[in-house]
RNA sequence: GGGCGCUUAGCUCAGUUGGUUUAGAGCACCUCGUUUACACCGAGGGGGUCGGGGGUUCGAAUCCCUCAGCGCCCACCA
């Protein structure tokens, strides 16, 4: 079999991928064996593949082709979300582009546009993931906004009003200028920005005194209702009750007071309006004060804002400063540090409004996600450590507002008719007017029925998914969703603990009072070298495809797992991908070689190629026993990591050197027959990090298994081992290691055969066993046994070993080392000793410890008259 | 302001319930090597008083206290 000197990685992808497609190896549907279940992330339909989701999409996949050879029945649903405000702002600034203004089209036209522009764009991401090697079941691929998934979401919401746990209300919201819409307290990030503190002098009627109350807002004065200090406060306690007159808009207010209120910021006297900041608007609750609302949805004045009417808040800002200043209102303005809360989405800054929005009660329906998760620990989570930030959130839990102003998304399902608030909710307008009629004779007809414009929160649709991508919502009862529900695990992020995860957990026990998966791996933040985040401004973000067919995605799957704990950012480097492919080199040559032995058939099994076979059998299998421990703990990078050292160190650097064959001679049938299993097994544990390289590898060498493709090989079984076989051959490593070392010291090629002899050195290992590592030594050192004159020695655990002397050999430099060395095990010995001579050890530590540091006092003295030995014989 | 976590080699991190001489790994670094799988390599090597201080203990990277520095989450003082 002619093997390519050089791995070819995006042919080879591309014909594993298709053959595995072909032949349906993703394929799931449910029958008798244990379903392993995982449900997609799904990303943006309309985004691209970035950093994030190569490390979160390699681990899923990890993960299901791990289960997948383990036996199970793997199951891993992809699909795309509609994410409706960051996809509808693509679209709204596309058709910008175009001239046209989404103010000034119809809904349909809207939605059209948007359809057009997720058909052309959309489901791109799922081709990358397949150039990545995911092995998603995509005959089950999903889209939010397709029909039965979208009805989900309606029953869901239909289901949870009956209950009578959403409700509509008028609430203080963040509120989108940009996107004009809605956006939930997880969505505003709050950024430190240098702004103005400005004092502002109040008048007060019937009083000659005026007050100074400081804000950051002066442009908010037409919304004041109220003038608000401290009972406390000494300075004003004359005028509480009296009325303060707004600057410009000259209103009288009410001066209140209230223990809310700072004494020691600014002046202690707070101006409230309570439309347009939330601590204003619960004071303006407490006291029941008027509300004025002084900015239409862009965030510029109403009418109400006088003469700045149609003005942008910013500008009003400055404008009014100006006016304030000129009628001598304006005391002074000091520089003012200050948390701005701005739009993820958009960046715009949040502005707090009152408006009529959709909730869902929160209190009662988060309980078992309480109870079940951090009181019975049904879920966990890793690393753990998350499971206290999913604690605050559920406990301090507000009302979820699921209504956003935008058109691009699941429409709220509410129908309004005859008195503005009068409304059914039913899933379409024929249902609705059945629940109308039957209430009131037949009285209204479809036209007489206005649906709610709004759309509901993208997070109301993906809380559901891992139900309803298996129709569970519909049909409750289905084959599919008994089967595969509860998934097992989840791969996320950290930064949608709350957003999506704690929601999906909510909603998993409120509509089938089930968890919806087992386990919940954090993935960290993907990260450039500095430590920045990735992010298009930076350009410091490679781009995934390329890095794919410049390095394979074998190799970018392990150079992204190589350092990628669970919660731990990873800081990307392009080295890492390298470190990667030069694994991929590294097997694709141990394939070549091994392959290229030509088999003697007579030769019978070399003493050193059966020692080797063995000890790596032992150590495979208990490399084996750390990784599966490791891949239940979720180690993903550390089982990668063994796996890598197993395979670069033991096995191609030891086993692969011992048993090849000297110049000119062939190797043992029996050898490489028991090779080729081993390195089938190292194929296995590969697997699931390197799947082409692997698939190809296993195509090349006459694997044992019946299947024909590694994807759906068996897991390598989990055989019991000799710790002690494995401990051995570590002595042996170790005479091999001490040889080079002296070799490379005495700049003696390994061309040139060196004599060096052995002394079993007060051991009780039997000669036979001293020979069987003189096999391996031989073969890897080409030495040979005759007696010289011994100049230096080595003790190796208990084996002495001599190497004669040669020319230009420094006998005081050696003498100098071994000295040294002395007075090392001379000052151990000595503190080991102390150690013993300490009653309160001797006393306490148990006693297998004091054996051994007895048994220390035994090597070292050892030791020391060993190496004593050797000076004398030198001087 | 409230909460959680981190600090171990140049970098990124392991270090299980305190107990194998000299605390590990990968990468990086240094030296040597064109030995017919691989220079995308091989062999060898250097490098840490485990953030500082204190305590508990026969014994501390590991447990407790304290100080310093860093990170994240929540709240959002006008």
């Amino acid at each position: 079999m002619q093997i390519s000197p050089k791995y070819k990685h995006i042919e080879i992808e591309k014909k594993w991928y298709s053959y595995w497609m072909k032949n349906e190896l993703f394929k799931s549907i449910p029958n008798d064996k244990e379903p392993f279940t995982i449900v997609i992330p799904p990303p943006n339909v309309t985004g691209l593949l970035h950093m994030g989701h190569m490390l979160n999409n390699t681990l899923q996949d990890i993960l299901v082709r791990r289960a997948r050879m383990l036996g199970k029945n793997a199951c891993w649903v992809p699909g795309t979300d509609h994410a409706s405000i960051a996809t509808e702002a693509k679209v709204v600034e596309n058709l910008k582009k175009k001239g046209i203004s989404k103010d000034d089209i119809s809904r349909d036209e809207f939605l059209k546009y948007a359809w057009d522009w997720t058909d052309e764009y959309g489901g791109g991401i799922l081709d990358q993931l397949k150039k990545l090697g995911c092995s998603c079941d995509w005959d089950r691929t999903k889209f939010t906004l397709d029909d039965d998934m979208y009805e989900s979401v309606i029953i869901a919401f239909e289901t949870l009003h009956e209950k009578g746990l959403i409700y509509r209300g008028n609430r203080m919201i963040n509120w989108d200028p940009e996107a004009k819409t809605t956006v939930s307290d997880e969505e505003v990030n709050y950024v430190e920005e240098d702004s103005s503190l400005y004092y502002i002098k109040y008048l007060i009627e019937d009083s000659d005194i005026d007050l100074q109350i400081a804000t950051t807002r002066p442009e908010t004065l037409f919304g004041d209702t109220a003038i608000c200090v401290n009972p406390n406060d000494d300075r004003y306690k004359e005028i509480i009750g009296k009325n303060a007159i707004v600057p410009i808009c000259n209103r009288r207010v009410p001066i209140i007071s209230d223990p809310y209120v700072d004494l020691e910021f600014g002046t202690g006297c707070l101006k409230v309006t309570p439309a347009h900041d939330i601590n204003d608007y619960n004071l303006g609750i407490k006291h029941n004060l008027e509300t004025i609302d002084i900015f239409n949805e862009d965030a510029e004045l109403n009418s109400n804002g006088m003469h700045y009417e149609g003005k942008d808040r910013f500008i009003v800002r400055k404008e009014i400063e100006a006016e304030l200043k000129k009628n001598d209102l304006l005391i002074k303005k000091e520089n003012y540090l200050h948390n701005v809360g701005r739009s993820e989405r958009t960046n715009a800054v949040i502005e707090p409004r009152l408006s009529k929005q959709w909730f869902l009660k929160m209190d009662d329906i988060t309980k078992p996600a309480i109870e079940n998760v951090l009181k019975k620990d049904n879920i966990k989570f890793f690393p753990g450590k998350f499971k206290s930030t999913y604690k605050h959130w559920l406990e301090n839990i507000k009302d979820w507002n699921i209504s956003r102003q935008l058109s691009w998304g699941h429409q709220i399902p509410v129908f309004y008719y005859g008195n503005n608030d009068d409304y059914v909710v039913a899933i379409n307008k024929k249902e609705a007017l059945k629940k109308i009629n039957y209430n009131s004779d037949n009285k209204y007809s479809e036209d007489d029925l206005t649906q709610d414009n709004d759309v509901l929160d993208t997070w109301f649709s993906s809380w559901l998914w891992p139900i309803s991508v298996f129709d569970g919502i519909r049909n409750p009862n289905n084959d599919e969703i008994n089967y595969y529900y509860p998934t097992q695990d989840l791969v996320t992020g950290p930064d949608i603990i709350f957003f999506w995860v704690a929601r999906m957990i909510i909603s998993g026990y409120e509509f089938r009072n089930e968890k919806p998966f087992s386990n919940v791996y954090f993935t960290g933040i993907v990260r450039d070298k500095l430590r920045r985040k990735m992010s298009k401004q930076l350009g410091n973000s490679p781009d995934a495809i390329k890095l794919i067919e410049e390095y394979g995605a074998d190799s970018v799957r392990v150079g992204l797992m190589l350092s990628s704990a669970a919660g731990n950012d990873l800081l990307f480097d392009e080295s890492l991908c390298q470190q990667g492919k030069n694994f991929t080199n590294k097997l694709w040559n141990a394939l070549k070689l091994i392959n290229g032995w030509e088999v003697d058939d007579k030769k019978s099994q070399p003493v050193e190629n059966k020692l080797a076979i063995n000890w790596y059998n032992n150590k495979f299998n208990k490399t084996l026993d750390l990784i599966d421990k490791n891949f239940n703990n979720y180690r993903i990078s550390d089982v990668l990591m063994s796996s890598y050292r197993l395979i670069w160190d033991d096995f191609c650097s030891w086993l692969l050197e011992i048993l090849k064959p000297n110049y000119g001679e062939k190797i043992d049938k029996e050898s490489k027959t028991e090779l080729i299993k081993l390195l089938e097994k190292n194929l296995k544990i590969l697997h699931p990090f390197m799947p082409f390289l692997t698939e190809e590898i296993y195509h090349n060498i006459p694997h044992t298994n019946t299947s024909d493709a590694l994807t759906i090989s068996s897991w390598p079984a989990n055989e019991k081992y000799s710790s002690s076989i494995v401990d051995e051959f570590e002595i042996t490593k170790e005479i091999i290691s001490n040889i080079r070392n002296y070799r490379k010291e005495k700049n003696i090629s390994f061309k040139t055969s060196l004599n060096l002899y052995y002394l079993p050195n007060g051991n009780n290992l039997s000669n036979i066993e001293i020979i069987k590592k003189i096999a391996i030594i031989d073969k890897l050192e080409e030495s040979t046994k005759e007696k010289f004159d011994v100049v230096t020695s080595f003790l190796i655990k208990k084996f002495e070993f001599f190497i004669p002397l040669e020319e230009g050999f420094d006998k005081d430099k050696e003498i100098n080392k071994l000295t040294k060395e002395l007075d090392y095990y001379r000052s151990f010995l000595k503190s080991v000793e102390i150690k013993l001579k300490n009653e309160n050890f001797v006393k306490n530590a148990p006693k297998n410890i004091i054996e051994k540091e007895k048994q220390k006092i035994k090597d070292s003295k050892q030791k020391i008259e060993s190496i004593t030995k050797s000076i004398e014989e030198l001087t």
